[in-house]
DNA sequence: GCCAACGTTGGC
DNA sequence: GCCAACGTTGGC
């Protein structure tokens, strides 16, 4: 199957791609996914190998900021069965685990952000799922769109 | 910090 | 199964 492309978003006061990075292997488990589309997507959909967009929302300007890959594909996320954890979620069971997640690699960080300002002012992107169903966290990326990101990350 | 959009919950 | 109330996300 040919390889998807995806935008996964994060909040960088939370955990950004700084602390993606400082993880070993600059791998981490992509974990607190709370949405059942997002989860659908984590669970069914993504493959090891696929490419990741970076996302920092709640920046002055939110923007793409880096690459990822994905290296390891849905599993149950641990946080669900974890009493301390703030992602605890006492209705779920290991026979029926509800929610999911997926380990990325950082791969390299853009020559610079790709914000969303940008991203919406330039034609090929106006249909990407960022621009018009901005609250899901987990969202797929058309290969054009991908490219046309990836370069605009390039330039100076 | 505000607030619009939207997802979830729960009473009926 | 509907929908009002409520909570959360995220751009500005």
């Amino acid at each position: 199957m040919a390889k998807a492309y995806w935008l996964f978003k994060s909040d960088p006061e939370d955990f950004g791609v700084a602390e993606l990075k400082k993880c070993k292997n600059k791998t981490s488990l992509w974990d607190g996914v709370r949405n059942y589309q997002a989860r659908n997507l984590l669970r069914d959909k993504i493959k090891v190998g696929d490419g990741v967009l970076f996302y920092h929302s709640q920046e002055k300007p939110p923007a793409v900021v880096a690459l990822a890959k994905v290296v390891r594909a849905g599993y149950p996320d641990p946080t669900q069965f974890d009493k301390r954890s703030k992602y605890y979620d006492p209705k779920s069971t290991h026979e029926d685990p509800r929610w999911f997640v997926v380990d990325i690699r950082h791969e390299r960080d853009l020559k610079r952000p790709v914000t969303l300002p940008e991203i919406r002012e330039t034609p090929g992107l106006d249909k990407m799922v960022l621009v018009n169903r901005s609250r899901l966290s987990v969202q797929p990326v058309r290969p054009d769109e991908y490219k046309i990101i990836v370069k605009m990350g390039q330039s100076t």
